[in-house]
DNA sequence: AGAACCTTCGCATAACTATGGTAAGGTTTG
DNA sequence: CAAACCTTACCATAGTTATGCGAAGGTTCT
C-alpha cells in the first residue's frame, strides 16, 4: 500500500483521535481522507495536520465539532453566510429604541468583524506541515 | 407598565414563538430583552423583528439555535473567528505541498475578515416594522 | 381583592452529538 | 495460510439541545 499516506489506525495515533471518531469526523465532512484503489482511508500529511489542528480548536475555545461543521456550510454556503451575517449585524445597529432602563447596555463591539467565508478568497498560499510521510 | 414594549406573552404571540423558547432564546444570548424595573421582559420593535428573522434563518436554511449561538460567539471572540477561519481556510488549498514552519504558519492569516455580513446591499435599510405598539 | 400576567426553578423528553463496541467480511503481508 | 489490518453497519450511552409543563411567589390592571 502506499507509503507516504497513514492508514487510519495510524492516523489515530499521530493524531491523537480515535478511528472511530477519524470516520465520524469524515462523516461530517470536516476532513475527508482520499481512498486507496481497495477503499482503504489514507490520511495524507494535510489531512494530519487538519486533524491535530482541529483537535486544537476544539481544546483551545471549547468548540464542538458540530460547531465547526456549521462553519464549514457557511463557508460553501454563501446564501446561509450571508443571512446568518445579516441577522448578526443587525442587533449593533440600533440606535434609540426600547429598553433603556440603563443596565441593559450592550457593550459596543464596534468591531463586529465577521469570519469567513474564505471560499473563494484566492490569494492565500498557506502550506501544510508534513509527517512520517 | 410602558407601552412600547411587548411582554413575553405578546411577544410569543407575535413572532410565532412560545414564551418558553423566547426565555431560553434570552439564555442562549441570542435575543436578550430588556426588562422593566419590576423585572418583567420587555420586546421592543427591534428584538421582535430579530426573533422573527430568526425564526425566518432557521426555517429557511436548516440552521439550529446552537449554530446561529455559535456564529455570535465568533462575532464576539475575534481570536475563535480567527481560529476558525484559518482552519477552514486550509483545506482548500492544494499547492504542491511545500512545508515546513507548519502550524505557526496561518497565524499570519490575521487578516481573512470574512463571513458575510448582508454587507455590501449598504444601504439596506431593513425597516423595523411595528406592533401594537 | 382577584384575575391574569410575569419570574425563576426544576422535572421531563425526543432528537441529536460524540464516542465506544462488536460483528461479518474484504485486504495486506509475513 | 493466518495474523493484522481495513470496511460498513448497527447497538449503546452520556451529554446537549430544544421544548413543554407545573409550582411557588411577585406584579398589574380592573
Amino acid at each position: 500500500m502506499e507509503r507516504g499516506a497513514l492508514t487510519i489506525q495510524e492516523a489515530a495515533q499521530t493524531t491523537g483521535w480515535s478511528a472511530r471518531m477519524l470516520r465520524y469526523i469524515e462523516e461530517t465532512g470536516l476532513v475527508v481522507p482520499g481512498r486507496s484503489p481497495s477503499g482503504y482511508r489514507l490520511y495524507g500529511p494535510a489531512e494530519l495536520q487538519r486533524l491535530r489542528t482541529l483537535r486544537h480548536l476544539l481544546e483551545e475555545f471549547d468548540v464542538e465539532l458540530s460547531d465547526v461543521g456549521f462553519a464549514l456550510r457557511m463557508q460553501r454556503d454563501q446564501e446561509l453566510a450571508d443571512a446568518v451575517g445579516a441577522w448578526l449585524l443587525a442587533p449593533a445597529i440600533r440606535p434609540g429604541e426600547v429598553s433603556d432602563s440603563g443596565w441593559l447596555a450592550y457593550e459596543q463591539d464596534k468591531h463586529l468583524q465577521l469570519l469567513a467565508a474564505a471560499g473563494r478568497t484566492r490569494p492565500r498560499h498557506h502550506d501544510i506541515e508534513e509527517e512520517t510521510a
